[in-house]
DNA sequence: CTGAAAGCGCTTACAG
DNA sequence: CTGAAAGCGCTTACAG
């Protein structure tokens, strides 16, 4: 039922041979041949069976993708740029969801490992140990998440951050709130570091840090009561979805954004510009992370002699929309 | 560096053969042997190459996943229960995203059925002919389709556009406009099916079909103004982030939700309870979707004997929120 | 219960 | 430029 190699030689009245680089490698066969044994394989629907093929050339042509969460559409944008990056470059690519469980990554790296060329693990939330052991196993990039001696891909965390806290400023805010998200989340620590090396070089600039929050709807719910308590004059939230929760929790109690208070978010996903006031908050283009960590990937599984440094850090920007203004006059 | 059964079979002083059934199937092997290799196995740090097993079973134990948009929450969370459920059988997913090209989707499929033991398609933007074709092909599932002789999971589309109709006419609506989303969407011909029907069973019930529309905020916020223009008090948008465009269309214009106008969404995506008003709409449970399609292919895959019907249609629920209430007051 | 052998569908030196 | 042969890492009848 299924066509292989052998029916397509006899048909073409080749060896399997023939058909075999006619397909491959075209140049090292005639152009006659090359023209007939195509044209054969064409007509009888023939594809190559890329796992035979894999086990000869040691090469599956295919890429593992690791997310701790499909649902979330900060991930689903950067699979989607792996996925298209690895299209481009022939590759297929197998996704695993972790479900934001740590020994499930694990899980899913040592499954992948043996039947990928390579992977991609996106926000690893596992230890530096367990990453650090893995990218001993294959070729590995570590994707918003950076670790010595492990290829990566970042946001420039910091530089975002610091942007903020400029936009804010010179808004006339001078006691700004930061609502944490994760302990365990690495972008979270770039954040924070940032915000408050930022805060510290500023004249008569107060960071309060709460939290820290789940970064989500309700975790900015929670936190922005303790904001409005600590007599914060603008909130800077971990992500959008909490900037979302806050404003939400403001609403409720009677407080207007930006009029009373200016809210910031990080990721720039949709949702930032579904609700009102549409958030400011800072754009992380994460397709493009998608597809630099492909790149980044086949330097290795090729031995691409590469330009790229070992942590590329991908710029971010701000995007000021309608959640911020300057802070109300003193009464 | 790889470890191979050879090498395994070596260090436990047995034969490949021997390690293979151990491993595979430990019932053909005496309890000593079975523990000897398994202990050397996994002090080996073994693992079974999967793609050379495949070539002689003829079985990957990996399916293919196509979604129109990995960025679109709707399909992230069907993605997420079919990976979860692939994994508990054992299986890998390979995933494809196509963006929204019916031709990439039809390549995508060729492209995957050699490597896979059978592909799931979500919300497949091809021809009925082509996917005939590739169900002819192997083992294939359609989500959010239905189509003759072709294993399908959909929702009950058309009870979803029903008690919709039962809330807003209860509320004491008359007027009801249909915000409609593309026309090459099935969903959107079911949901359009119904809600006519449901119409015209009901007395002195208008219903304005306006459309079609792209299914994103920006149709929404076009087709705000025709449902205003038409005179409807209730806008029953193709999904949520319709009704979202539509909900802030009505605020730029000054207008009301749910006072001057009631809205609706479909699907219960997570933006509906992010917005004010929250949205009314359908839960359609995508998790449970993208997992009994796994099970569907596997039924195919494995010749199970299926209680399944061919086509099935998982239940939907109506979720009120804030964005219905009664029609205004004539003057 | 165990091993030697054949073979899954390919690619790739090696001859010619 | 082309073909016969070996082999990638497994599984599975077939003997013993």
């Amino acid at each position: 039922m299924v066509v292989t190699i052998r029916d397509v030689a006899q048909i073409a009245g080749v060896s399997i041979s023939t058909v075999s680089r006619a397909l491959a490698s075209p140049d090292k066969v005639s152009a006659v041949t090359r023209v007939l044994v195509e044209d054969t394989a064409r007509t009888m629907g023939y594809r190559a069976n890329r796992a035979a093929r894999g086990l000869v050339t040691g090469r599956t042509t295919s890429i593992g993708l690791v997310v701790p969460d499909l649902e979330n559409p900060f991930f689903g944008s950067i699979c989607k740029g792996v996925q298209a990056r690895a299209r481009s470059a022939g590759y297929s690519v197998f996704i695993a969801d972790t479900d934001e469980d740590p020994s499930l990554e694990d899980e899913a790296v040592r499954n992948l490992t043996k039947q990928v060329d390579g992977v991609i693990i996106c926000s690893a939330r596992s230890t530096d140990a367990a990453l650090q052991q893995a990218a001993g196993d294959g070729p590995l990039v570590l994707v918003n998440r950076a670790l010595p001696g492990v290829p990566s891909i970042t946001f420039d965390n910091g530089g975002g951050a610091r942007v903020v806290m400029r936009h804010l400023i010179a808004l006339g805010h001078r006691r700004i709130a930061y609502v944490a998200g994760p302990v365990t989340s690495w972008s979270n620590r770039e954040r924070t570091l940032a915000l408050q090396a930022f805060a510290a070089e500023s004249d008569h600039v107060d960071l309060i840090e709460l939290g820290n929050f789940p970064p989500v709807f309700s975790g900015g719910m929670q936190a922005a009561d303790l904001a409005v308590a600590s007599g914060a004059t603008a909130i800077v939230a971990f992500n959008d979805l909490v900037a979302v929760g806050v404003i939400e929790r403001l609403r409720q109690r009677g407080l207007q954004v930006p009029a009373d208070l200016s809210v910031t978010g990080f990721d720039n996903v949709p949702v930032s510009t579904l609700v009102w006031p549409n958030l400011t908050t800072v754009d992380f283009p994460r397709i493009q992370m998608g597809r630099a960590s492909v790149d980044a990937l086949l330097d290795t599984v090729l031995h691409r002699t590469s330009i790229r440094p070992a942590i590329t850090q991908i710029p971010v920007e701000l995007v000021v929309r309608q959640s911020t203004a300057p802070p109300p006059q003193r009464a």
